[in-house]
DNA sequence: AGATTAATAAACACAGTGTTAATTATTTTG
DNA sequence: CAAAATAATTAACACTGTGTTTATTAATCT
């Protein structure tokens, strides 16, 4: 929080550990890392760690939190958007502003994204991602769509386009970043709006 | 393999130690299971386990290996569709065969599916199962659009659409499979040709 | 410069690991 | 069914990591 009244002592050592556990996690997998680890490997003593942290799920939460705070906050200071503004978004081809935002902090913290999200993190990370995407869209679709019937079970739709967004700024953040945020955005926003078959070019055959 | 000619003692042994395994993991989550709860658990001696895994990862592995196998063989049991059979689908609103057989394995080996590929699961896991659909998925588009220029990114179409299959399918298995696997494969067909927002109901506005 | 507080070092009992060897129990087979 | 084969058990082993404590050293703040 207040890192500015903080020992340089105690913010040096935070910022070892933690730079040596988002290193452990991407060479051995989180659950193969140890405090032993952490602590040969940064440099420390093994009690050292302990004023810190209660043990390593600790860090890995109070490491997880800073991030799901930030995604948060960066949700919450997005307007909410009209029926007309999501007709404008739809007609200019705009993606939603959320999604940039989201892509450019995913953009801006890689290092420790990739790993916690990757195949040797924590799959719960992604829940808790999801999670607030799920609120931010609701949201939406509530505005836009009231409390109407649907076609398709609004549950599955959800985590439809819930898994789809996550699992393209992950794909988009693995594979080095070609688009800029405003682009991945776009085209995730064509994805959605097209469906994936339209957006791709795929025309009926008759 | 042949479960035929397997000691009875070696059989019961290995479901039992199967059946705790999947019961902790979605008690405690896979990286706080150790060999000692598994052997407490199955009541039996902590070496007799060692008598058949190296260890937790080790039987991890063959689990996940056993249903790799089985998804595998389900996706080359399936022959690729013509562009005239996928049209016909299309016209039809029938969804692709692989994704029904994919939700009917699903529905038919929920309890450790829901454990693994839950959030105490294992991340590497819900990888595997995406390469294989990836496998699958690329065939089908090689079939359809043969090597032309996309409109949008292929590899992140490709993302987009294998996250939505994977996450609609663990949503559906996490909240009691309300729908037959004929109706949820339906479902995603649709939200993928239609796309989701269309599919869903959205009409522009003017 | 002195007071404060963080980091270190060394020791502790404790949990679980993976291996071994001898013994007991169950299953297979001839 | 009886003998042979093999699986499971028991108990012991050294080893690695955990989380805590206490005294000492070192860095920082005021």
């Amino acid at each position: 929080m207040d890192q500015e009244k903080m020992d340089r002592r105690i913010a040096k050592t935070r910022i070892a550990i933690k730079n040596v556990f988002t290193e452990l996690i991407d060479e051995i997998g989180f659950d193969a890392v140890t405090v032993k680890n952490i602590t040969d490997k940064a440099n420390i003593n093994r009690s050292t760690f302990y004023l810190h942290y209660r043990d390593k799920y600790d860090l890995l939460e109070k490491s997880e939190e800073e991030i799901i705070q930030k995604i948060e906050e960066i949700s919450k200071s997005i307007r909410r958007l009209t029926p007309k503004e999501l007709n404008n978004l739809y007609s200019d081809n705009k993606p939603f502003p959320f999604v940039i935002k989201l892509a450019e902090y995913f953009r801006d913290n890689a290092a420790f994204l990739k790993v916690i999200l990757g195949p040797k993190g924590d799959l719960s990370f992604q829940e808790k991602i999801k999670t607030i995407l799920e609120k931010n869209i609701v949201e939406n679709v509530r505005a836009i769509f009231g409390e109407g019937t649907f076609h398709v079970p609004i549950d599955v739709f959800m985590a439809y386009i819930i898994s789809a967004h996550v699992g393209s700024i992950l794909h988009w953040l693995n594979t080095g970043m070609k688009q800029s945020p405003e682009e991945i955005a776009t085209i995730i926003f064509n994805l959605t709006f097209q469906g994936p078959v339209n957006a791709i070019g795929f025309k009926k055959f008759q």
